[in-house]
DNA sequence: GTTTTTCATAGTATAACAGTATGTTGGTAT
DNA sequence: ATACCAACATACTGTTATACTATGAAAAAC
């Protein structure tokens, strides 16, 4: 299993976010219940977005998150990786890795490499926007 | 990390098949002594070819184990799906699971389908004969 | 100064990973 | 026949990550 809870349930938090905040503050405790995740759980989570400058957050009343960036500024592979450490799909592939001993003579180096790559491509293309339903597209506009 | 050595090492064993056998039955203990792994625990990996009758086993002297197809007729993704259960990235794309209940309102499912798509396209695109060294490419022939 | 919310630290149950240990079965050579 | 060899089978183990829970401190609003 590439992607965690941590991943997974952080893309779903910044998309709350990206749908529901108008530049306000957003407490967890909404998000948690909207999303159906512990709060407690959560905290951990957003404190690591918090970390990397994705989320900003408020104290006390009034308080909460929001995004640090418009959602079409924050990369989802960016989000992912701060989340899961990394993305490799095999050691070898993690930056922070010391190379392999074996690296001379490793018949399997550059499959790795195509499929790091692959994941890489794929997660750096998407946006928190490009998750977000589209406004226009679905939703039942009524006076 | 979306492979454990489970996987890595299935790759090597069968590239390691590929290069030495002549059809001739190898014996793990030649494999792990080449490919620098336990060989004890090489044996939980090859029964799980032989179980899927990637490789065929022979006891006894002169036994040992060898491809049960042409390097090029066995599929790496294949083979990586047998080892590690399932490339799925993330629960939800599992086949086996039931569906998410969330699935309604969920706004990630594409997302994590196209990633899904995009690891199972990449490694079901090469067989173990791409994974071996190319006889001819680099072979330093002298008479 | 009380409430509200984030922020911080510590702990915990479960499972997977990466092996190790011991023994059995079935072929081969002598 | 029997000694040997290598696959096959089962059980166990230390370590790490996952997915949380619990308790409390700090800061902002009222």
């Amino acid at each position: 299993m590439l992607i965690s809870t941590k991943g997974r349930y952080a893309l779903r938090v910044l998309i709350d976010m990206a749908e529901h905040s108008g530049s306000e503050y957003i407490k967890l405790k909404d998000i948690a219940e909207r999303q159906e995740i512990s709060e407690k759980y959560l905290e951990s989570i957003v404190k690591q977005l918090v970390k990397n400058k994705i989320v900003t957050g408020l104290r006390g009343k009034g308080g909460g998150y929001k995004l640090s960036k418009a959602p079409d500024e924050i990369n989802v592979g960016e989000v992912l990786r701060i989340m899961e450490g990394s993305l490799a799909p095999v050691a070898c592939m993690e930056e922070t890795n010391l190379p392999c001993p074996r690296v001379g003579e490793c018949r399997t180096r550059e499959f790795w490499r195509g499929l790091n790559d692959a994941i890489r491509r794929y997660t750096d293309s998407f946006t928190i926007a490009d998750l977000t339903r589209s406004y226009s597209a679905d939703y039942d506009y009524v006076i």
